[in-house]
RNA sequence: GGUCCCUUCGUCUAACGGUUAGGACGCCAGGUUCUCAUCCUGGCAAUAGGGGUUCGAUUCCCCUAGGGACUACCA
């Protein structure tokens, strides 16, 4: 047995990748760095039925956005069928495992009983004991069987996740679950044991729906002899209203949030501290930090509720840290249907555009608010009424006289001294060597630029529209009035 | 119904059996300010309930309640 550090994230090749997929890899993947151990991607494909074409690149794309990589792989289940068929049969020579030729209709009708008379449905073990001679017999007549696992009857199974402790499992309470289909391919949970210790699998993080299930696992191991890697099993994610996440909800699968413009390494920071903390009280970690902090034992065990608000804030903080040439990238195809508004060269320029991103930044939350949070740099007339010219206690004609003051005054400007900084000074010091009221010019300027109640200051807008169109939007206004 | 797991501010979470129960998001208030946002200050807010063990329980044990998972020839 080797002291090696390998763990496995093995999904199944269903669709979409799921939140809950991308923490639990995210998990085996913080695990294995941080232990400086390798990370296997494993294919649980032996569910034929919902196999779906394309799943498997699609799900290593999505996990390498995020910043996860794998050292080995992809491993694919149902290219290693003989190696469980050599294994079964093993366990059938042992006598830990049976042939079953029960019908599903037999099977349905014996639940359907059970549940009737409130006792848990478990399979009854009718052919248990079929002796091996029966049942060669009626395997050479061509029928139907399933091997399933033989389970002790009596006693208790004690299993261990390392989070959690022992925890002991009634053996009467087990079932003689199915480890090869009547396909001939396994399940699951038998792939998963004979995978896990061909791949020689260390530590085992999983999702805790998984636990229920550990005392199969472990009896497996015992039946064959192998030692058991740890098991870990990670909490489980919930919606606000205490559910599962959903697709209908939009809040299930990675490439929605990426498509609203998340960063990975805002997902990636805030999925780390669902069920993980670090040792400080610092919580805005790049990967390579929570890499670095990252301790087995500091992980959770209490179910997590997903909270989009704290998602948001993280999301802000990530999208202000990043260089604005890059954001510019990032926010192009959000930024699409704004420049269809257009015609202006000056507007499709990257020095325009990086100003309206780095105006823009500082509000938003996702980068697919973009569009909406700057369609007035793109628009030659605004669309706003009148009164939202007016501040506060001023009047139509405060405004108007304000407007025209500015107007001429701008007009002085020369092309040369059109920057944010004399902008800035020079208006705010001739407002006030005019005493002037601050508001009364600047919510009007502001509001005949970009039509909104709320935006970048005047002279942000000023600086990034350039004096002709400032004085065209100022004209327009006045004429509102 | 059965088995198993979980339970600290609204949410994510911290706290060798001894802390004024800490931090973060959100919320509220103040500051900066023409607006919004950013940024800075401050504030509100929690150990599910009941029993034990102990000089002392958020922490250990039991019960109750609530939540969740599993209970397929799905993973």
């Amino acid at each position: 047995m080797s002291n090696k550090i390998r763990l496995r994230f093995a999904p199944s090749p269903t669709g979409f990748v799921h939140l809950g997929n991308l923490h639990t890899a995210l998990f085996d993947f913080l695990a294995a760095k941080s232990m400086g151990g390798k990370l296997i991607l494993r294919i649980e494909d032996t569910d034929q039925e919902r196999k779906v074409e394309g799943a498997v690149e699609k799900m290593i794309e999505v996990l390498a956005w995020a910043g996860i990589t794998f050292d080995e792989g992809p491993y694919t289940q149902t290219e290693r069928l003989e190696i469980y068929q050599k294994y079964i049969k093993e366990l059938l020579n042992k006598g830990e495992a049976y042939y079953c030729f029960c019908s599903k209709e037999r099977l349905d009708n014996l639940r359907e009983e059970q549940q009737a008379k409130k006792m848990p449905p478990r399979y009854d073990r009718a052919c248990r004991n079929l002796s091996h001679e029966e049942a060669e017999k009626r395997i050479a007549l061509g029928e139907k069987f399933v091997i399933r696992q033989k389970m002790p009857l009596e006693g208790e199974v004690v299993v261990r996740d390392e989070l959690r402790g022992d925890t002991k499992f009634p053996a009467i309470d087990l079932d003689d679950h199915i480890l090869i289909k009547s396909d001939g391919i396994p399940t699951y949970h038998f792939a998963s044991v004979v995978d896990d210790h061909l791949m020689e699998i260390s530590h085992v993080l999983r999702g805790s729906e998984w636990l229920p299930s550990l005392p199969k696992n472990i009896l497996l191991y015992q039946s064959f002899g192998w030692t058991p890697p740890r098991f870990y099993h990670l909490p489980l994610m919930h919606n606000k209203e205490g559910g599962k996440l959903s697709k209908r909800k939009g809040d299930a699968f990675v490439e929605d949030f990426r498509a609203k413009g998340y960063l990975p390494e805002a997902l990636v920071n805030f999925l780390a501290l669902l069920g993980w903390h670090p040792e400080g009280e610092k919580e805005i970690l790049s990967i390579a930090e929570i890499i670095k902090e990252f301790k087995l034992k500091n992980i959770g065990i209490s179910p997590a509720i997903f909270d989009i608000d704290k998602l948001d804030y993280f999301n802000g903080m990530y999208i202000r840290q990043r260089p604005l040439p890059e954001l510019l990238e990032l926010c192009q195809p959000f930024l699409a249907e704004n420049l269809a508004l257009t015609t202006s060269d000056y507007k499709k320029s990257n020095e325009f555009l990086i100003k309206v991103v780095s105006l823009a930044r500082e509000r938003l939350k996702n980068l697919s608010e973009i569009g909406g949070l700057t369609k007035y740099f793109f628009c030659d007339n605004l669309e706003y009424k009148t009164e939202l010219l007016v501040w506060r206690k001023s009047n139509a004609e405060g405004a108007k006289a304000s407007l025209s003051d500015l107007k001429n005054y701008l007009t002085e400007f020369s092309e040369e001294d059109w920057n944010l900084k004399n902008l800035e000074e020079k208006v705010v010091a001739w407002l006030k060597d005019n005493e002037k009221g601050v508001g009364d010019y600047l919510w009007p300027l502001r509001v005949a630029l970009t039509g909104e109640q709320a935006s970048p200051s005047p002279f942000e807008m000023a600086d990034t529209l350039g004096k002709t169109e400032t004085l065209e939007k100022i004209n327009l206004a006045i004429n509102k009035l």
